[in-house]
DNA sequence: ATAGATGTTCTGTAATTCAGACGATCACGT
DNA sequence: ACGTGATCGTCTGAATTACAGAACATCTAT
C-alpha cells in the first residue's frame, strides 16, 4: 500500500469521472426529452418560483445565449414550455413551463432522485447528504463568483486565451 | 426562507457549476500546455507508476480512443511525451515523460494544488478532505462499472439510444 | 430626442466528437 | 504452421456542437 497517490488523488479527475458517470445516468432518465439532461434543467428552473427571461436561465445553467434559443425552440416544439412576453420588458420573454411540461417535471424529478441515489450507492446516507451539502456550497458560491485580488489577475491572463488546438 | 428548493438542490447542477468552475480554473493553470486540462491528465496519469498503454490512457481519462492519439500527438510535438515500443505487444505503444514531462507535470502539480484549494475556499478545511474522499470513492467505483441488474436494464433500454436532435 | 446598452435571434465558422475502416499484430484452436 | 477472429493505434469522413458577430427591437439615461 505504498503506491504513491495517482490521478485517483487528483479533484479534476474524480469530478470528471462523477460527471460523466452522472450524465450517462441523466441520458437514460429524462429518455428522449429535448434538450437532452439540460432540457430537464431548464424545466427545473423555469418550473420554480417566478419565469425567468432567457438570458438568467442561460447563465443560471452555464450556457450560451444563443444555444439557450434552440434549447427552448426544442422544449416549445415538444409542448413542454411557452415563451411569453414579458409585461415589463418587450425584449424580453418569459419561459413557463405548459401543463404538460409541469408534469413531465414532476415525472423527471422523481426519476432523478432514484437515479442520483443509485448513483451514490457507495455512500451511505449521511455520506450522500454530506456530499450534496459540499457540492451546493460550492456550486452557489462559484454561481456568484466574488471578484478577488486572485481571481481578477487570473481573468486578466485569461483574456488572451491560448489558440485552441488546430487539428491535422 | 420558505423558498421551496430550487435546482441548487439539483446533484447534477450543482456538478455541473463546480465542474465548470474547475474546467476555467485548470485552463488557467494549465496555460499554453497542448491538450489542455486533459493534457495535464495524460501527463499525471503516464507520470507515475508503470507507462500505459494508449487506450489504457483514454479508458482512464474517459475519452475516445481516437482522440487519444492526437492528444497524444500534440504532446509528443510538444517533446513532453514519448511513445515507446512496447516490448511485450508490438501493436502498442508505452507513453513514458520526457524529462522536460516530468519537470512540466511537477511544476503543473504545484499549481493544481493552490488552484484548486482556491477552489475550496467556502469550505473550511475538514470539509475540503471530506468532499475530495467522497468524489474520489465514488469516481474509482464509477471507474469500474459493477453491472448490477438495475444498470444492465439500463444499459439494454440505452441499446437503441434516442437519436440527437437533428437541428433546425 | 439621441446615444449607448441589453435581450433575442440568426448566420457562418471553427471545434469537437464519434463511427467506421484500415494495417499491423496478437491469441487461440486445429 | 496456418487460419480466424480480436485488439491496438491511426486515419477519414460525417454529424454535432459551441461560439463570435451582426441584426433587430427595445430599454435607459442624459
Amino acid at each position: 500500500m505504498t503506491t504513491p497517490p495517482g490521478v485517483e488523488a487528483d479533484l479534476g479527475w474524480a469530478l470528471g469521472q462523477v460527471m460523466r458517470a452522472h450524465l450517462r445516468t441523466a441520458q437514460d432518465v429524462v429518455g428522449g426529452l429535448p434538450g437532452g439532461p439540460r432540457g430537464y434543467q431548464v424545466l427545473s428552473v423555469a418550473g420554480r418560483g417566478e419565469p425567468s427571461s432567457q438570458l438568467a436561465l442561460a447563465q443560471k445553467l452555464g450556457v450560451d445565449r444563443t444555444v439557450m434559443t434552440y434549447l427552448l425552440d426544442d422544449l416549445e416544439n415538444g409542448g413542454l414550455i411557452e415563451r411569453h412576453p414579458d409585461p415589463a420588458d418587450r425584449r424580453a420573454r418569459r419561459v413557463v413551463l405548459t401543463d404538460a411540461g409541469q408534469a413531465r417535471l414532476c415525472d423527471l424529478e422523481r426519476r432523478f432522485r432514484a437515479a442520483e441515489e443509485h448513483l451514490l450507492d457507495p455512500l451511505d446516507p449521511d455520506e450522500r447528504t454530506v456530499l450534496r451539502g459540499l457540492l451546493q456550497r460550492l456550486a452557489t458560491r462559484s454561481d456568484v463568483p466574488v471578484a478577488s485580488p486572485c481571481q481578477v489577475a487570473q481573468e486578466l491572463a485569461a483574456v488572451d486565451r491560448p489558440p485552441r488546438r488546430p487539428r491535422r
